[in-house]
DNA sequence: CGACTAAGATGAACCGGTTAAGTTCACCTG
DNA sequence: CAGGTGAACTTAACCGGTTCATCTTAGTCG
């Protein structure tokens, strides 16, 4: 066991020949302070390499300067939450670092999980927390929500039921784009792989599917999916095998995606010759597909940024946090379609 | 702001009629507590809702039963780092989550992350602190072991100053599986796609190779490369043109695998029938490649999990931590060589 | 049957900060 | 020059647990 003998604020006091107090407002930075004797106090900080005692501070101060990003640990755990939650989780980090704050992560295995997340939250050991994606309808949100504590979440989450502020991306727009770019290149017949029905981001993608086509009054095939590039791969043989004369599909992820170009590429036809391929989420290994995925780009990094800087402004107890952000998506054009 | 009116040991106390003492001995489940009045705090507690306050239990305990996992933000980040991370946060989340241990992610931008990290370390934030890989030869863990503070580290550190405990894979062995079953099929003139030479990662499995090939005394050719998949593309380059008969090559990371295998496809050579490639590494995206990617197979959620748990001893006081570990490494066997 | 013992509960002293309330003192004003 | 003012510092009361020394109480044994 670590025995330090950390330095107290009584130590500094008594070598600056002040009071605890004093001391205090000076590693505080208050201005009611004389000069020469905040000089003493420093100097003393300094010889005695003290640092403050955090436990301490959060006792009296209620607050702890660190927050929670549950990333939820679901028993079907795919691959691109490997590639999703590094970007959020690096910007989130960026945000709270600047704002010296520190990022507690934790992961929520579905049984005890939740209870053990909101006795954490509870035990005051976060100030806030933040959740990184939402399977399903998951309640912990608003139950802690409820209980006082702040929450933000990224991705819309499904139950509204006590509101909680949100940033997600404009995922209509996305689909918009790259179906708008589908038929001005003269396709069709645009098919698609659909996410899973029970999250906010498959449903809009597909949603978005719907109406650009209906727009566009051109026929809709549909084939689902949950994001996997296996997933993919079946759901392209599906549709292929219910319209052979596809000439597009646009799927609602990149790994689907790639899994289509697989089949496709099984299938015999040329990719975008024969079929047009278009992803969603423009992960880095899109760039190097066979041959490089047209996809629309969502911008994961800034979407964790944004997050944080809601819950800051949150925690800081700002009355007007907007109670939700959208950030647009971008088509990335490369050589799939 | 949150008020939280949370009840404290005293409403407890008060409410099943005995002392804080003693619903703190019930809570914390010593057995000194007549049955019938361990049942009646635990009813309190029930009704109350009482959750322990965190800082102030630090506050006497000195400890937080949270533990940094440090990842090093360096400045020339690349691409495979997010597809280690994400593997290690999850074997060390997964271990800690077990042990009832909170997880502390912080990443250090070069500047004043360091100092971030020893003053938060200090402050008593967190029992130990743990290094997702060390960049070159970091001076921060032997830093912090000096001050008495656990450490340990995944990746030997290459600065063994005060010697902190670490758990690595065996990258001497893996390399020379690979080659040797290059060798067994037949292949003579093996080329090498080195990584980063300020990394042990790099050195040990450059050095693998030197070992291997003079053993099976053949011909050495290397070229310098960094894991990422460009310096992949360019080294492949620059080996063909230096031996254009070369008929196979070992590229120390995946991702330089991948740049090998677009090169040679450039180059109009056939993987692997012309020329064998093999990897290091064994990341998902290596199933999907064309040809899919023989390589070398680090088990790296399991490096997460055991880094997590020599903490674990080395925070409980155990005297015997072994000062290192080494995995296991294994050859998977697939379509390019 | 009384003294001794041990199990079990309690009171109170911490842990190391923050901050409201109080004190001191130099300076200003009528 | 007495009284008032405010800046600057100190005192002391918390924050909410843990734990040790102490006290009760019931059980044990000669």
């Amino acid at each position: 066991m670590t025995t330090r003998e950390r330095p107290t604020l009584e130590a500094v006091a008594r070598r600056a020949g002040v009071s605890r107090a004093t001391v205090s407002r000076v590693v505080n930075g208050s201005t009611t302070v004389a000069a020469t004797i905040r000089e003493a106090v420093n100097r003393a900080v300094e010889e005695l390499g003290y640092v403050p005692n955090q436990a301490a501070r959060s006792l009296v101060t209620q607050r702890t300067d660190s927050i929670a990003l549950i990333l939820p640990e679901t028993a079907n755990r795919v691959f691109s939450d490997d590639l999703f939650f590094p970007a959020i989780i690096r910007g989130v980090g960026m945000e709270l670092e600047a704002a010296d704050k520190q990022l507690v992560l934790m992961m929520t295995g579905s049984e005890a999980g939740h209870h053990r997340v909101e006795r954490y939250a509870v035990a005051g050991h976060v100030d806030g927390i933040m959740f990184a994606s939402i399977h399903g309808a998951d309640p912990l949100p608003g139950l802690l929500a409820r209980r006082g504590i702040p929450v933000v979440c990224s991705g819309r989450p499904m139950t509204a039921e006590p509101p909680v502020p949100y940033v997600d991306v404009d995922h209509a727009g996305g689909v918009a784009a790259a179906v708008h770019h589908l038929v001005s290149a003269g396709r069709r017949r645009i098919a698609t792989i659909a996410g899973p029905q029970d999250m906010v981001a498959g449903i809009e993608r597909l949603t978005g599917y719907h109406e650009s086509l209906r727009e566009a009054g051109l026929p809709e095939l549909v084939a689902p999916g949950d994001f996997t590039r296996e997933s993919g791969i079946a759901a392209m043989r599906d549709l292929l095998d219910r319209d052979p004369k596809l000439d597009a599909v646009f799927a609602a992820s990149d790994l689907m995606a790639h899994g289509a170009l697989q089949a496709l590429r099984e299938s015999g036809r040329r990719v975008p010759d024969d079929v047009a391929v278009i992803g969603f989420d423009d992960f880095e290994i899109s760039r190097y597909s066979d041959p490089p995925l047209t996809t629309v780009r969502q911008p994961i990094g800034e979407a964790g940024r944004t997050m944080a800087r809601q819950m800051l402004r949150l925690i800081a107890g700002d009355p007007e946090v907007p109670s939700s952000v959208v950030l647009p998506t971008e088509l990335v054009i490369r050589a799939s379609a």
